[in-house]
DNA sequence: TTCTTGACTTGGATTCTGTCCATCGTAGGA
DNA sequence: TCCTACGATGGACAGAATCCAAGTCAAGAA
């Protein structure tokens, strides 16, 4: 099965809507599951997770000491494919994912130690954006990161 | 004179608010003129300019064609850090350079074809986010990209 | 259960972005 | 005009990500 077919099938996302797990969500959408897929899975699995495509391969290879960085980038991309998972850019340096994709929030980053927090604010972000600054634009997503110090380095 | 003497100069940022071109200000704030600043600089004049570092380079070797990389990548980190150019990151690629730092705005990004605008929403985006949800952080900034389709890609 | 096949994995090469460094050149003050 | 500290150069290097050809395997079919 391609990730055309799966990206459009409402029915499967449907059916599978009240599965926690992305492991679950992910079988039910006929996602083909490998050891590999699995352990990629399973590693970003929960919340506050903002792991670089290293970090992942990283902490997979712990439990799966063959798997390949190429594979790793793979997994990682199609899961943002399919909306399971978020790239997040919060430095200039390697991209950030994040599993937390069904809950929309914002991220909090300290300038001084790299810490990032998910927040969720009040009201509609994409509000703040008046018909006439949108240019003829279809604004459909807006990313806000907030700056500053966390406790620890203020 | 270094950079550090160069930054905390108020005297010397008000002496030149009047001048409207990045040239004029640079040199009133006692930025060392050479032939390559120069044309880094004059590159990045203008409204809506948001070019990688590998643009600026490209456009300021067709003026002065011995330009190499390193100075480029130079020049562009000491405008970011004297306040006049903002780094952006659109993507997960290349930074973007912005010389338009001393008006604040957003950006609106095409996801098709990658054409970004300066955007201007009303209110204070700092506002977006209580209290409650800033977990002792003392936020300082934010960064708020719209993503859509442009008219062209639509 | 075994077979089959297309999808997945591998690791090394490659690209892209950015930084570093020793050496050379020069802007601007004396 | 001369000095010299600061800037420019380009090649090496590093980090992040992608590409590719060859080998492997998950899952449906028989």
């Amino acid at each position: 099965m391609s990730l055309d077919t799966l990206r459009g099938t409402p029915s499967n996302l449907n059916r599978w809507a009240d599965m926690s797990d992305l492991l679950g969500r992910l079988r039910g959408r006929g996602w083909r599951m490998t050891s590999q897929r699995r352990v990629v899975a399973e590693v970003l699995d929960g919340d506050h997770v903002h792991l670089t495509a290293d970090e992942v391969h990283a902490r997979a290879a712990q439990r799966l000491p063959e798997i390949s960085r190429a594979t790793v980038y793979n997994a990682l991309g199609e899961l943002v494919a399919l909306g399971e998972v978020a790239e997040v850019t919060t430095d200039g340096r390697a991209k950030r994912y994040d599993p937390n994709a069904h809950h929309p929030h914002q991220h909090l980053v300290c300038s001084a130690c790299g810490a990032i927090r998910d927040v969720h604010p009040t009201g509609d972000p994409l509000a703040g954006l008046p018909a006439e600054e949108r240019f003829g634009f279809t604004v459909s997503a807006v990313e806000v990161t907030y700056r500053g110090l966390c406790p620890n380095c203020a």
